[in-house]
RNA sequence: CGGGGCGUAGCGCAGCCUGGUUAGCGCGCCUGCCUUGGGAGCAGGAGGUCGCAGGUUCGAAUCCUGCCGCCCCGACCA
């Protein structure tokens, strides 16, 4: 491809609307513009890194015995009210009406429509296995779009979905596609974590999210220093170590007065005690009814541990005016000595001994609180956020918190959708029964975003090998100087001729515009023609990924740059 | 939806508070000259319903009201 011929609008400034430095990059690379929020056209560079990784998905997909289909976006709304979805999805869920007056939606997944065709056309046992995926287009009516392609409304993603016939096949199915995303994401270049996940709002039993770590993930996820263990902080359960058997004696319950001591530290501050004695009441929304959590002062709340404790399918904190209308109880000063509404517990909360809340009433706190004797919780589990400080609950060891971003989840869904939609299949036995499901996807366009988040420096994009829209850029120095022009040319139907992706920037711009435009567009290899080769015949290679150059004459050049990228995919290749 | 910010040329911004000539600047774009190894220089030029709709005023980019759009923080998620 001739950079003359292609459309590939780069601007030397930082558009005012992109804040993370993937979407800065690819606005200023040329790789997409966006078309309203959270809507994205991707120009022919962007178009073919998203190409790029779409192919690496769909290579994977078949080696693991995956077949690829396409359904449509438009989905009946009727499917999505057998699964129970169509009033449990919510907003995000982009429904309307054709001409007829029929409701449909834009699909954000596809477990309806996939789990229709299974029941319509796998009928016996000996059908499964089967596995099958697309990649298409997704709409999901996000509250907030943001970051560009990372999280968009309109979206590339891979979705599969496994039918088995029974637990242990599913399972099978579920390792198969684990071990496939682990090719997918090695094959793509990136530095990712397969970590244990909460299964969210798609249901199931069991999950892993893949994250692609970069700081500017959206995800905490804990590692183990010590073990394989990974979990997202959401899913992360905190182990408490042997009680201690603190023999601490028990005081009488008493009132203090703390005006104006709303914060946990300004309290433990006032009255000589440390935040860890103190129990945090937390008021969320759990459904619409209020529900009271207590964590213990230096902790946090983990909001999807709550809403999983309760088998709830919302929970907002709720903001402080609100507390105050819903349930009278005054901010600052809430604890959980006869409050009137539901009561929740950190496991932590129930070990402490003396500690201090608020006395639900202003100014007011208590001290001498205890666990049992002061309160009963109607339950109590692990509620609160991971930390550092805590033991891996696999192997006890040191645990570290990265940031990283999901590029893909996968699930084990087991037969919530096959009962709902009485999808069933006829066993060996001669009974019907429903399918054991699995559903696994991948962002395929936030991959392209978490490449460059992962791998990028001041200059521009630095692509993994295998997601670069081309391998090498040939920079023609002189576009007015026969020789080298001539030589450029070369160069270049050279490196084509040996399957190379190569992009001759054959421009009439100054060196200086080329240079920065390469470096931009993160292609991994740049050969400059110029005035090396007109003096030494030399053509100067420069990886962009180390900045090394390395010098080639001019007849070994293609070869040589052949070779090496070769060489280099190898790496990957073989995982 | 709650909280914050912003809409002026393709992009990045100034002007607005304190209303008043043909609304500026940098980048980009077009023409010519010159230049050619890290986003050169000179000269000339094109490009604007100042987000939209009302209102106040002799007069509105500027003041007021409403609406729309975009961005950031939270819930959501590939």
């Amino acid at each position: 491809m001739r950079y003359s011929q292609l459309l590939v609008p780069t601007i030397k400034e930082t558009p005012a609307e992109a804040e993370v430095i993937s979407h800065q990059l690819l606005l200023r690379a040329g790789y997409i513009r966006k078309l309203t929020s959270g809507l994205y056209t991707y120009l022919p560079l962007g178009l073919m890194a998203l190409q790029k990784v779409a192919a690496i998905v769909r290579e994977e997909m078949n080696r693991a015995g995956a077949q690829e289909l396409l359904m449509p976006m438009v989905q009946p709304a009727d499917l999505w009210q057998e699964s129970g979805r169509w009033q449990k999805y919510g907003p995000e869920l982009l429904r309307f009406k054709d001409r007829h007056g029929r409701d449909y939606c834009l699909g954000p997944t596809h477990e309806e429509v996939i789990t229709d065709i299974a029941r319509r056309e796998l009928q016996s046992y000996r059908q499964l296995p089967t596995n099958l995926y697309q990649i298409q287009t997704k709409f999901r009516d996000e509250i907030r779009p943001r970051f560009g392609l990372m999280r968009g409304r309109e979206f590339v993603m891979k979705d599969a979905y496994s039918f088995d016939a029974d637990d242990k096949g599913a399972s099978l199915s579920y390792e198969k596609m684990k071990e496939a995303y682990h090719r997918i994401f090695t094959r793509c270049g990136l530095s990712f974590r397969a970590v244990e996940a909460d299964t969210g709002s798609i249901g199931g039993s069991y999950s892993h999210e893949f994250m692609v770590l970069a700081d500017t993930g959206e995800d905490t996820l804990v590692i183990c220093n010590d073990c394989d263990y990974a979990a997202n902080v959401e899913k992360a359960a905190v182990v408490l170590p042997e009680a201690d058997g603190s023999s601490e004696e028990k005081q009488p319950l008493a009132r203090v007065e703390t005006p104006g001591m709303k914060k946990v530290e300004r309290v433990a501050d006032f009255l000589g005690v440390s935040p860890r004695d103190i129990i945090k009441t937390m008021i969320f929304l759990v459904d619409g009814e209020p529900v009271a959590a207590l964590v213990r002062g230096d902790r946090q709340v983990q909001e999807v541990k709550l809403k999983n404790l309760l088998h709830a399918t919302e929970v907002e904190p709720m903001a402080d005016d609100e507390v105050w209308k819903r349930t009278k109880l005054p901010v600052g000063y809430m604890g959980p000595v006869d409050i009137p509404i539901r009561l929740v517990a950190d496991q932590e909360v129930m070990r402490m001994v003396n500690g201090v809340t608020g006395a639900n009433e202003k100014g007011m706190h208590l001290t001498g609180v205890n666990p049992g004797r002061d309160f009963e919780p109607e339950l109590v589990g692990d509620l609160r956020q991971i930390t550092t400080e805590d033991g891996c609950p696999v192997c006890g060891g040191g645990l570290s918190l990265t940031e990283g971003i999901e590029v893909g989840h996968i699930f084990k869904l087991g037969t919530t959708y096959s009962k709902a939609m009485k999808a069933t299949f006829q066993d060996r036995d001669g009974v019907e029964k429903p399918f054991v499901m699995g559903c696994y996807g991948i962002g395929v366009s936030r991959v392209v975003a978490a490449a460059i988040e992962q791998n990028h420096d001041e200059n521009g994009i630095i692509f993994p090998l295998p997601l670069a829209p081309f391998q090498v850029i040939v920079l023609n120095l002189g576009v007015k100087d026969a020789a080298i022009s001539r030589a450029a040319e070369q160069l270049y139907s050279d490196l084509q001729g040996r399957g190379v992706e190569v992009l001759l920037d054959d421009r009439d711009e100054r060196p200086g515009s080329k240079f920065k435009d390469a470096d931009l567009l993160g292609i991994p290899y740049r050969a400059t023609v110029g005035k090396t080769f007109a003096k030494e015949g030399m053509i100067e290679l420069r990886l962009r990924a180390s900045g090394e150059t390395i010098m080639l004459p001019f007849a070994e050049a293609g070869a040589g740059i052949a070779a090496m990228i070769e060489q280099e995919l190898q790496k990957v290749q073989d995982v």
